[in-house]
DNA sequence: TTGTATGCGTTATCAG
DNA sequence: CTGATAACGCATACAA
């Protein structure tokens, strides 16, 4: 492995001055500056990662910290997107990305998931849906030990932003498309699970929508699962002529249901996974770019690394009607 | 950060002493190294995995390269679940992962990537879906520089080792039991793209097959695409009384044409991607156990980095007839 | 503008 | 069995 030592011999000067030219230094000579370079091209030199962390202090290694929640595809498609889009963004920010499982870290104290970090030379974490049990991973928000960033989730301190969509706007905009479509009266909401932040905004959004069309709202209390979702509408859909989801899976779950009990409800979801394309095909959606959304962390977490201060950043959303042609290949 | 240096201090041994405790070395007296254990547990001290890899040249740093194919789910499913159980396994192998996609290596010579991953400190690689035509990759495989676990696909050498199913044996499986089902005489086979190593295995399987079992078989050359699997069924399937796919895409796509065909015959897939489950009901396909392959993986990886040959794994896979019952959560 | 020297937190090689 | 001490590759305060 050719080190930075080889770079300075080849080229006449100290490593120091090699060092400075690498890391972009102001008090160096032009000559120097492409003399180095030269060298550095030649012998095709990449600074040890490694080393630099260590003997600055400062790293580029940041990590994604995931909820392998459901065995369900919808889990992995959006965490799949999540991690591309960071990887995606990271490699352009040249730093480093490890993934995480909440799972992993399920029965270690905040001490010891903070130690863990750091061992590893970790200074930044986007935390991907987090809820309001995950009390080890607010505790370590609060410490200050890190830069995160929390995906949907209302966190903000001064090393913490907060990125993801307008959930309760989302939530308001979906229904009233829905609402409007089918003129309808009584609306049946599913919701996510009591734990889930997006729960809260999403419930709001809905409530507002319908306070201000003066349309009747009952709230059901679902997990973000089909079955609970199947469930709850054969037991009340009958009643209102709309089904309004806090997920797409909840809506599929509804939807099924719906088709056993040989009845029509308009229904919409939440988030715009692909399998809509293939089984909610009559059912609008919000649309959210989990990419972008994790590009956007990247680019948040990489604001405070740099000694900026924490923040709110909304992605923009969309309402859509996925259709199986848009989604094959 | 408490360094061992503080626990060396507490303990009141040598910084040597201390490490040779944490590395579990033999010249160790029972007394220091509790002595020592306990300041450790004491002080909750983590070794900085950066400063020891840079120490000791070793480290416990792999990649996943992985191909960020297709924006279908079932492509996010799969790298998903490879992850996972990457991940999950190299936790318990002290090892830690960071993910890189193929997309980000483009343009890049072997000599830039693996100096790429050398200035990371990384020192073995899994590849996820390598083809024929990936030529860097495979010039990394045979230079040595790393330790390396390719799936699905023969690539076998000092320090590489192959990891996947027996995608030969499999094909026979789940076609064998489709044809029986149906008593088919006249197969019309989709197969993948011809880049693909699985796409041969898969598809001398087939032919083995049907050569025994004096079926007639026709192979057309699919991509792997729903699409493309549309038009070939659309064209050719009416002279055929079953349709083998090489994927459960294919299938998928398959089975959405003989619908609008409105003709039936008997389809089935391969991989056991979740979507089988919602659209692909009446469907045999070959359950692989991604996250296992992973896992296998992962082993296979630590086994090479501990300086053994590289060798052939063997993943068991099963048939299935996925039913939405088996999915919901 | 450039070079020297020190340190980052470990591991490893020797003496003792 | 234990303890100095020299690397590891790089960044940086400071000296020249």
């Amino acid at each position: 492995m050719v080190s930075i030592k080889d770079v300075a011999r080849e080229a006449g000067v100290a490593i120091s001055t090699v060092s400075k030219v690498l890391n972009n230094y102001p008090n160096v000579s032009e000559a120097t500056r492409s003399k180095v370079m030269d060298v550095v091209d030649r012998l095709g030199f990449v600074p040890n990662a490694v080393a630099a962390s260590l003997s600055s202090k400062r790293t580029g290694r940041v990590a994604l910290l995931l909820k392998l929640n459901l065995r369900t595809q919808a889990g992995d498609e959006i965490n799949m997107q999540y991690i591309a889009g960071a990887v995606h963004r990271a490699k352009e920010l040249s730093l480093d990305v490890i993934t995480v499982f909440t799972s992993m870290l399920e029965d270690m104290t905040a001490d010891e998931v903070t130690s863990y970090f750091e061992s590893q030379g970790i200074k930044g974490i986007i935390v991907y849906g987090l809820t309001k049990k995950d009390s080890v991973i607010h505790e370590i928000i609060e410490s200050g030990a890190f830069k995160m960033v929390v995906i949907d989730a209302p966190m903000v301190n001064c090393t913490t932003s907060s990125v993801g969509i307008d959930h309760r706007q989302a939530q308001i905009d979906v229904a009233q498309k829905t609402i409007a479509e089918n003129k309808s009266k009584k609306v049946l909401y599913i919701s996510g699970e009591k734990i889930g932040y997006v729960t809260d905004e999403r419930l709001d959004g809905i409530e507002e929508l319908c306070a201000e069309k003066k349309i009747k709202l009952s709230v059901k209390c679902g997990d973000f699962s089909e079955l609970k979702a199947r469930e709850i509408t054969q037991k009340f859909a009958k009643r209102y002529d709309c089904v309004v989801c806090a997920s797409d899976l909840m809506a599929i779950g509804a939807m099924k249901a719906l088709i056993d009990m040989d009845i029509f409800r308009p229904v919409c979801g939440f988030d715009g996974i692909i399998l809509m394309g293939y089984v909610g095909k009559q059912m609008n959606t919000v649309k959210q770019d989990f990419v972008k959304i994790s590009e956007e962390a990247l680019d948040e977490l990489s604001r405070l690394m740099q000694g900026e201060e924490g923040r709110t950043v909304t992605v923009p959303h969309s309402i859509v009607r996925m259709e199986y042609e848009d989604i094959i290949v």
